[in-house]
DNA sequence: CTTCTGACA
DNA sequence: TGTCAGAA
């Protein structure tokens, strides 16, 4: 499994990711702070994305335009497993990664949110008006 | 020049 | 989210 290394291993900057992901700084920040990435840093403090760090931005993008938000990204996306040494780290991580829910059964969490969900006080995972485009 | 953190007209 | 400041 040294293909999991290479995945997991950092070595783009933030401004290497804002160009394969399409997302501004600010928002890779920001989606960091809520723990839905955990980069590596350098000496300097300065971030380094691994392969996988990238895949989950682009999914995230991918949620965030359908109007999904943090809250909602966070139901969908495993929480990530913040463990600091690295031999059994791997094993660990890439069965947490394989828990993530498919894209069906995304599509039928947002549904039902928007069919029941906010009526009740409750907040809602689809923010603003995209939610119109579920059906 | 690039990135980091904190803050908000 | 954008953007600016001040520092690294």
């Amino acid at each position: 499994m040294s293909d999991e290394i290479r995945r997991n291993m950092a070595l783009f900057s933030i401004g290497s990711v804002m160009k394969l992901t399409e997302l501004t700084a600010r928002q890779i920040r920001y989606y960091e702070q809520h723990e839905l990435i955990v980069p590596a840093r350098t000496d300097g403090n300065q971030r380094l994305f691994s392969f996988n760090d990238v895949e989950r931005l682009l999914h995230i993008k991918a949620l965030i335009e359908k109007g999904v938000n943090i809250a909602g990204i966070k139901q969908v996306l495993n929480p990530v497993s913040k463990n600091s040494e690295d031999a059994t780290v791997i094993t660990e991580e890439t069965a947490a990664k394989r828990k993530e829910l498919t894209d069906s059964q995304v599509h039928k969490m947002l549904k039902q949110e928007l069919l029941t969900g906010n009526r009740r006080g409750k907040a809602s995972l689809i923010q603003g008006q995209l939610s119109r485009f579920f059906n």
